[in-house]
DNA sequence: ACGAGCGATGTAAACGATTACATCACCGGT
DNA sequence: ACCGGTGATGTAATCGTTTACATCGCTCGT
């Protein structure tokens, strides 16, 4: 019968007839409290209804129970199943989280990063969407525990979690070599982001392993959202001899080239092999099913939370690199023994 | 140069030669201060890299400028494109937002109620995963201003912002019976939940309506996610006679159909038809094009915040009540006059 | 029988901001 | 020359916790 919302520990203490250090004790039990006193603040607290108020509460503590996330897109499944694992893993370590959404945008992730640093979160997990910023180093110097996350800043010593696809990107080459294309090009993120730079190093890398031209016109600069990835395949398409492969460097842009491709009414794999790095569930349903690059999402999630946590308890913790892999499936030509259904019942779901 | 983290206001008092009270009045402009003081406050906070402590501000003037979003899933595109608009509007008002996915779970719905207020958010945007619970009675009977997105709760006179889908189920059941469907089945919500129970009713009125008989073993009850949407496919397929068309009830549930189909080998709209409540940018790129309910999940998000907005400044609001619309594409027969490519260049972004 | 030690409790000082209230200097009107 | 008013500032209380320290009875070992 809780009554009201603003019961403190003082009243709590008088109503069951003990101090508030009392009550304190018994909430945290921090001390040895008789069985006789527990049981009256128990149901004092029950019966006024009392939540603790972890604002003051952390005041005094110095501590919030709270780790920032700011991540690059909200609107993108890849930040969004990233953020999915950070907070299974936070709340198992008992951390609350909170998440900014830089949209991609320089100047929003500073602002996050600034009200994240206001409200006292004890850890900051970053994927960082500029290069350094004043605010960033700033941060990092003043020896706050952050971890970056996906992407990563250099000239900072900050652990990093990130996935490295240069094998898989390399792999992928090779796959469409094989399948006979030979004017492949890449449609990559924000230069100025290590997850776009190095994407595209990779893909240039492969190439030029393999003895063919790196032409600048075939590789695209996209922002990692769907509509740049529709306007770099408009660009692509419009050469004078335009690619007959086109690899998206995410998901987001993947989805826009496809909106060109399908406004042209070109066919994949006939006219243009279409790949993307980032694999989400819907691609196995797209005809043909898209070939892609596939993260290992959650488990890059999780370890940076818990590498986070090391850091939050004062202990250092190392860079890990994860490794993606390739997805084959039809958009690339050939996989098509049975065009598309029932493969070996790849689902988004099991069955 | 900013030096360390640990900068109280006492400190930059020390440093500029005045009191924290005049500290405190320039950095919120709260009374006047002389043109002299304000700039040597302000040197020395820049001097000291000092960071206002929004934990004892909140402490002092109980309110933490933030606001608490309980979402059903966060995997689902529908709850994130929700996510990304309170987020957005919630910022131009000034709060940051707090996200706790519950995912679909009743339990966790309570576990982060709890934790937002002890935290002591300023308001409460809850996507109900349950029914009432004690918790959200004694929340909202408290005077917590709260506020019900997308889903409802009956019994409480909570505000409530949702989409009425009843109009675009009906316009859809009757899409089906003009390309001669016979046989449409329903793949619903957890009953429990208003967007559950409400979709199924408007499904079986719709049919009512028409004449058509309300048969039970095609009103199949998933749970909001792909695997349920699956399952429920597998079981209406081994039906002894198995429906001629099947509306799933959120995009997650037609993304685990398209599974159950696709891998049966079954091809749509010949074997069957399919169409979604929810729609997402992805659905245009299947062969055919799924036909899909479009909510309006923008508005309902960014309104949502402003009646949470006023709630929490102590004026009241009414309920929202939005509409939703079909959107016929290809699944469910017909509409295919170019199969799929460049039809009114209809893309996920526009071109 | 006495002091050490321990368990249970209370008192009061922090934590870092905001702000009511008091103070002080100065200005202009009469 | 005096008084009221106003603008600029400082002092100290306060928000709701946690916790260092003090206190007070007991019990137990010798």
């Amino acid at each position: 019968m809780a009554v009201q919302s603003k019961a403190s520990v003082k009243d709590v203490a008088k109503l069951a007839g003990v101090s508030v250090a009392t009550v304190s004790r018994v909430l945290n039990d921090s001390a040895t409290v008789s069985e006789q006193n527990r049981a009256r603040v128990l149901a004092a607290v029950e019966r006024l209804g009392y939540r603790r108020n972890a604002v003051a509460r952390s005041l005094r503590t110095d501590a919030t129970g709270t780790i920032g996330l700011v991540i690059g897109d909200i609107l993108n499944p890849f930040f969004t199943e990233l953020a999915r694992a950070v907070e299974d893993e936070a709340r198992m370590a008992g951390y609350a989280v909170v998440i900014g959404n830089a949209d991609e945008r320089p100047g929003r992730q500073d602002d996050y990063v600034r009200t994240l640093l206001e409200r006292r979160v004890d850890g900051l997990l970053l994927c960082p969407t500029a290069e350094l910023t004043p605010l960033v180093r700033d941060t990092v110097e003043s020896g706050t525990p952050v971890v970056f996350l996906d992407r990563t800043l250099h000239g900072l010593d900050v652990p990093t979690f990130r996935v490295d696809g240069a094998d898989a990107i390399d792999e992928l080459v090779g796959h469409l070599l094989a399948l006979g294309r030979r004017r492949p090009a890449f449609v990559s993120g924000p230069a100025i982001l290590s997850t776009g730079q190095e994407r595209t190093d990779a893909f240039s890398c492969a190439l030029a392993r393999r003895g063919l031209p790196v032409r600048p016109e075939y590789l695209e600069e996209g922002d990692f959202q769907a509509a740049s990835g529709r306007a770099a395949l408009a660009r692509l398409l419009d050469l004078p001899e335009p690619p007959d492969a086109v690899v998206a460097g995410d998901n987001l842009m993947a989805l826009g080239a496809l909106d060109e491709i399908h406004a042209r009414g070109l066919s994949i794999p006939g006219d243009i092999a279409l790949a993307s790095y980032d694999d989400v569930p819907w691609f196995i349903h797209l005809d043909p099913p898209l070939t892609a690059i596939a993260q290992p999402v959650q488990e890059l999630g999780r370890r940076a939370v818990r590498a986070l946590t090391e850091r939050v308890a004062g202990r250092e913790v190392e860079t890990v690199t994860l490794r993606a892999r390739l997805v084959v499936r039809g958009s690339c030509g050939e996989p098509q023994e049975h065009p598309r259904y029932g493969r070996h019942n790849e689902g988004s779901v099991p069955a």
